[in-house]
DNA sequence: CCAGACGTTGTT
DNA sequence: GTCTGG
DNA sequence: CCAGACGTTGTT
DNA sequence: GTCTGG
């Protein structure tokens, strides 16, 4: 699954890397947990891409509004096609969540101990996922949410977790950001797991684990 | 037809 | 909104 | 995802 | 065990 992240560069270099629009703000995370806020790609008909942010935990635009006893921060790609919260945003609401590497944990006789997941390149992560826009009948006010797409883990990463998030190759952006392609077939087809031969995984500190340590150190590799 | 649900993971 | 269960 | 909290009534 | 908060 993927259920804590990190965004380790500046909004500029995103905006070029995703050829999108940027925005005026800037806030790096080495520990991104359900409920925060997180940076997404998302296009208009014409192509044109934006970043933006999301509420991470989709809530679907016919409910009653946010409900704690629901965690829908990720999707399974089984079920997009299926389930009626993905349905219809999978088919008219793709976007891609900005991540440079994640943390999965792994059950050891003496506790949790989480592995940091990132690219050997050090590029950016493009995380496959899904948003809607929920708006109050009260008040008018307006939540847009997202949710991480997640797949089998490749072979690299399955000693430590059966899941991974679905990861998008960059000649493949356009195609799953159009608004207006409804191919789900298609787009289904991106969302295998993403090759092991790109990935470096380690173990690092359990200070990770609180969600309230958030710094640089989090990423350093505990192997020696 | 209406009522009620609408999610994932890991562990058991 | 849309699907499933009754 | 993990960490941390978690409850009411009646009597003093 | 289960829910909430981060």
């Amino acid at each position: 699954m993927c259920g804590r992240f990190t965004r380790t560069k500046t909004i500029q270099e995103y905006a070029e890397y995703f050829e999108a629009e940027g925005i005026d703000e800037n806030e790096l995370d080495y520990n991104i947990t359900p409920s925060d806020s997180i940076l997404a790609v998302v296009a208009e008909n014409d192509q044109t891409r934006h970043l933006t942010w999301f509420h991470w935990g989709l809530i679907p635009f016919w409910s009653n509004g946010p409900d704690k006893r629901f965690s829908m921060i990720n999707a399974r790609h089984e079920s997009l096609k299926q389930k009626p919260a993905y349905r219809t945003p999978f088919k008219r609401h793709r976007c891609i969540i900005v991540a440079d590497g994640f943390y999965e944990w792994k059950q050891t006789e003496d506790g949790k101990q989480p592995y940091y997941i990132k690219l050997t390149s050090d590029e950016p992560m493009a995380l496959a996922g899904l948003w809607d826009n929920w708006e109050s009948k009260e008040t008018g006010e307006s939540i847009y949410s997202t949710s991480i797409i997640t797949t089998d883990a490749n072979k690299i990463i399955k000693p430590v977790h059966e899941r991974m998030p679905a990861i998008l190759p960059a000649e493949t952006f356009s195609f799953w950001l159009d608004p207006m392609n409804e191919d789900t077939e298609k787009l289904e087809e991106l969302l295998k797991p993403a090759s092991s031969e790109l990935f470096d995984v380690y173990p690092v500190s359990r200070r990770v684990n609180n969600p309230i340590n958030n710094d640089l150190q989090l990423l350093k590799d505990v192997t020696g």
